[in-house]
This record gives C-alpha cells, structure tokens and sequence, in this order.
DNA sequence: ACTCGCGGGACCGCCCGTTCAT
DNA sequence: ATGAACGGGCGGTCCCGCGAGT
C-alpha cells in the first residue's frame, strides 16, 4: 500500500467517526484536515469532491459492515446459531466504535428525503443489508427456529425495528435496560422461546 | 392573533416542514426566509437567535403531535381501542404533512451526539412520549388485551421499534409493503390476535 | 415639555454616555434604544435620521459643557481667579460623569479624518471653546498673570495640551499622578509660580 | 520573502491607513479586501479572526515608530540632540503618511473604554514609548538641559501634551500656525530657551 | 401627537468547498 | 501535498421606513 492509499485511508477513518457524530453532510472538509492533520487543499486532492469523498466512506462503512457483522454471522452454521450471531454482532456494532452507534442508521435519516449519488448508494446497501436479514431468516424459518406467524420479509422488518429501538433507546433515551429489552424482543422472534404458558387460542 | 405571531407561525410552518429535510441543523435563515416569502432579517426579527427558532419548532412539533396523535388516541375508550387509535394515528402522522416522515424521528438521530439546549428540549418531549406509550400499554395489558409476555415497557419498546422499521422502509427502501408489515407487527403484539394455530409449546 | 420631549431629552442623554464610550458613529439605535427602554422604532421616530440625533447629542454637550464649564468661570473676576476656576471646571469635567473622559476628546479624533455635518459642528464647538480659552487668557495676560513667554494664543494652545495629556495619562496609562502632573504643568504657565531659583539668563 | 507574507503586510499597510481614518474597530473586512484587490475571503485567510488583524495592525505601528521615531533620535547623542530628534521626528510622524495623523492618538481614544487584547498590547505599547521619553528626559535632565522646574516625568507630561495639541491645532481646527506654537511649547522645556527678560522671582 | 410592530436591504465577521500553481 | 486565493453562503446586526394603534 502506498504511502497516498495509507493517508487516504485514514482519511476515511476520521471521516467515519466524525460522520457518525455529524452526519456526512455535515462534515466539513476544514475540520477533517484538521484531525488528520493535512492542509486542506492536501486533503481534497485526495478526492475529486466532497461527494466523492461521502461516496468513498459510506464505501469504507459497507466494507466494515461486511467484516465485522455479516461475515462472521455467515460463518456460522445456518438456522438459529447464525439469525443469533448476526444479531450480537448488530448489536456490538451499534454500541462499539469511538463514538457508538451505527452510521448508516445515522445517514438513513440524513438522506432519506435528500437525493442524489450518495442517497442512491446507500439505499443500495440497506437493500444489501436487508437481503442479507432475509435470507439468514429465511433458512432459520425453514429450519423451523422462526416464530411461525413469521416469515422472513416480517423477521426482517421486526429485526430492523427493534434494533433501532435499541439504537434509540440507548443513545437518546439513555435507558439502561435497553439492551435487555433489545434481547426480549429477539427472543420473541425465535420460536422456542416464546412463553410457555401463552393460553391455547380459541377459534374466532 | 396580531399578523405578527400571524407570521411567526407560518415562518415556523415551514421551518418545521424545511427540517423534516434538513434537519433543524441544517435549517438556513436565507433558504427559510425565501420559502416563508421574507427577508432574512424581517424573519429574523422574529427570534432572538437560530436556536431559539429550533427550540420553538421543537416546541410547535410537541403541540402537533399532541394534538394529532396522542390527543385523539386519549378520547378512546382505554384497553385496546385506545392503543390501536395511537397506533393508526401514529401510522398517519408519519406518513403525513407536506414531506412524509416523523420529525421526531429525524431529530433523534440529528441530536443523538449533538448536546445543547435542542438536545435537551427533545429528550424531554421524547421520555413524555414514551410515557404516554407506557401508560396506555400498561391499561391495556391490565384489560388482557396485550399478548402475556410483554409488560407495559415492552411493549412501548417494540412499539416504537415498528414504527421506526415502518419509516424507514417506506421512505428509504420504499417498500410498498411497509404498511402491511407494520400492522403486521402490531397484531402481533396484541394478544387475540395471535395466530389460532400456533403449537402447542412443549416445557423446555 | 410636553411628553415627547422628555422622552427625547432622557433619549440624548442616554446617547451621550454612551458616545464617551463608542463613539457617536458606534452608536447603535437598538442598542441606544434597549438602555432608554422603547422599541427601536419608537426612537426612531424621534429623529430623521442618525446623523440627527448625533448632531442633537452633540448640541446637548456643547450646553452641558458650557454650564458646567464656562459659565461658572466667566462668572469669576477676570485675570486669574478666572483662569484657575476654567482648569478647574475643566478637569472636574472630565473626571465627571457616568463614565469619566470628556467627550470632544473623543469626538475629536473619531471625526477628525471625517467629513461631514457632525464634524463641522463639532469644529465650530471647539473653535468657540478655544475662543473663550483665548479671551479668558488675554485677560489674564493683560493683567500680567501670565508666563510673560505667553501670549493668549500659545496659551490656549498649552492649556489644551495639558489637558489632553492629563485625560490620556488619568484613562489610559491609569496614571495616579496624573492630576498632579496637570497642576504642575498649569502652574509653569502662570507668572507667580515660576520656581524662585531660576538662574538669571545672560544675553545671547 | 514569500508571496503569502507579501500579501500580509500589503494587507496591513492598507489597514494601517484605514485605521487612521476609522479605527481598528471601525476596519471593515469588505472595504479593505477591497482596498487591497482580494476577495474578502481571500484576505480572512490571512489572519484567524478580526482581532488577531488588529493585533497585527497594532503590532507593525510599534514598529513603524520605533523605526522613524525612536530609534533615529537614540542614534542622537544624549542630551539636547537627541531630545530635538525625538521632537522633530515626532513631528514628521504626526504629519507623514498618506493621511497624516499619529495612530496611537487615534487609538487611544478608541480604546480608552473598551477592555480586550487591543486595548492591553496598545496600553503596552504606550507604556513603552512613556518610557523612552521619560528616559531621554532624564538624560537631558541630568545634564542641565531641562528647564529646571521639570523632572523627567513632568517632562514627558508636558511633551505628550504639546504633541496632543500640535495634532488637535492641525488636524481637527486645521491651525496654519500649529507647527510654530509646537515648536514654541517645545522651547519653553527646554533651558536655554528661557526668555531672558524674565523679571526676578521674589520669595513667597 | 406619539409610539410601536413589522419588515427590508445592505453589510458584518466568518467559513464553506473548490481551484491552481508550485 | 501545500499555500494562496476565490465566490458564495452562513448567522446575525445595522439603519431605516411604512402603516396601524392610542
């Protein structure tokens, strides 16, 4: 790696963090240079604009995504164990980093109603991300480890949902129970937890 | 009411609008002041900073929810009926107003690393509205009408956890479906509406 | 005096503290008009414009000045006791105040590289302040009380100086001496004080 | 030197002389830009805030004096030649520039009331030429060229005062015969000047 | 007659993203 | 990779007037 990839590349780093905090539009290229300790004009001709460089480190967080969440829930076998894995390494994502929380969280709401390259890309990734949630659910559902009235599409539309509730809870609300409640709610997505005495179900 | 305040509401109309966009960061005085038809003085002349017109739309957000959500959802009869009114008046709100979406929603993630008086003023509002969430759940549960495993905390937690996933695939994924899942998911959290067929559930 | 006038007179005094310290092209109407305690334009509406209202402040310090002033020493026996009551009115002056300086020191400079309608009324004031300096010391020129190096003139001129130097070392150096070192200075110029040692000067 | 630095101090060469005229309150980062042909960001870049431009306003004066001022008339030897350098270069500096005018008289009065960093480095800087003179005095004191009733201190009061005056008298009054009376006050400091016909002095 | 509410246009100091020559 | 410069925009304040209220 030459020495131009290794400064981009931490670049990109303190971009990341920075974003998480104030978004990638908010980013200024001043502060960035700053914190990485270049010129300004020494940062930007790194990148051909500002867009390019949003562009590049939503790339970096996919590719970080990948690492530190999919890949090693992919790696473990189907069913349970990996709908299980994907969901603490989700969670240890959202609460790890300099500052915690989960970026594309943070840019789902920055461009939801914000269009252009950047947008485009991250909806992308989200669908990504989303297929991913579906297909992991979807062989766990056929396994026979899903709360039967579920099935994948609605694993993963609850999945993401109680993961931002957990996000919000946690960062905004401050509530220290968060996580606890994040795992009741995963629980209750899983078949053979459900609780045992729920009364049997009359007809309509 | 004078055509001051006249003004003022309108100008804070749009700056609320503007900020489901933008963010109430990201709010311009000149951008605002084109779109409220004024100049940037004339409008400023109205606040005495840009943080007290944030603090002030924060504040006509909190009326507004209150009064197209909350409000109505109290005049029903308490137990189910009043939960499922929060519910559809909530699933309303969001998709409402000039740009869909919950402004709340927006602000949560523009202020979760961004402490000052907006901050503060949000949290408040916020707690207020988990609480209303709470007390209603917690007269529903009490009637029976809440599926057995969640308590009143729970069930606030999951509740605003479908309705951020609902949010966010019908804005960002734009997923035609999300209003189906969303009420999906809310079944799922009322107690006689579980499915009939569910099996039995054996001891683990 | 009717209302307005009042209100005018307390308005033009507030201005004339405030000027001490700013300056009269500092002088901001809102500023002006939060320590009188009316709204901007209310103010306003005393006056056509800025530069009028400098210019009436500016007439109330040349009364100010001239009761406080000049008028108690011209009512002093001509010669020295006059003189002496001129430096002493003088110096009080400029201690004097809510906030101590005199303000055609000030307005001297601020204008004296600014043409216009306030400069010229301010030269004019002075001009006449320098008359009565002038006329003050002729009379006690001609009755042999002063230095007999100095004609009315080159007194005025002096006195001034003296003047000017005092108020710099009081405000600016904080000097504690300062109205030690002015009395001495006023002293050289009047005959009587001279130090009884002086040498007998030989001709040339 | 570089472009950069080039640029700086045509900067604030022009702000030097627009400073005389209006202050370095007064200063408008728009007209001075203009002033010297950049853009006004392009001339921002230079310093970090209005102040820091100030300081260095104030800063290149104390240099400018200490070149054309003081350090010529040190180069006199002590005594009478180098207390009538000090007077004549003082003189020229008051007159000389492309608006004539001392800036330290002008900031003086600028800053009499107005606490901040510009009003400590200029207190600084005044202090520091008080000094030179009362040094210079003392010189010329022990050597028997001051009139006799003067100490060095009382000198420099007299001194500043007569420059304070000369400036009034010219600038402001537009006195065509302030030089003469500058220089008549000057004298009269000085021993030898003494006007021979002076009567005898008797005792108290 | 006087005071105010409301609004406008210009400008402020400052920072943005960007370019270009070095 | 830098320093110099730029055009444009930021939040904020200026002085100033119109029209309505008392």
């Amino acid at each position: 790696m030459g020495k131009g990839e290794q400064t981009r590349a931490q670049i990109i780093e303190h971009a990341l963090e920075l974003a998480k905090i104030v978004g990638l539009e908010g980013l200024s290229l001043g502060t960035l240079a700053e914190s990485a300790n270049l010129s300004k004009s020494g940062l930007f001709a790194h990148f051909k604009s500002k867009e390019a460089l949003q562009l590049e480190v939503l790339e970096t967080a996919v590719v970080l995504v990948t690492n530190e969440v999919i890949r090693p829930a992919l790696a473990q076998p189907r069913g349970e164990a990996r709908l299980r894995a994907l969901f603490e390494n989700y969670l240890r994502w959202i609460k790890g980093g300099a500052s915690s929380g989960c970026i594309f969280t943070a840019l789902s709401h920055e461009y939801d109603d914000r269009p252009g390259a950047v947008r485009d890309r991250l909806v992308k990734a989200l669908k990504d991300l989303h297929n991913v949630f579906t297909r992991v659910a979807k062989a766990a559902s056929d396994a026979g480890y899903l709360r039967p009235d579920l099935d994948a599409e609605q694993f993963a539309f609850d999945f993401i949902g109680l993961m931002k509730a957990y996000e919000y809870n946690f960062k905004l609300l401050a509530d220290a129970k968060a996580e606890d409640k994040a795992r009741t709610a995963f629980e209750a997505l899983i078949y053979r937890n459900q609780p045992q005495n729920w009364p049997a179900i009359e007809k309509a």
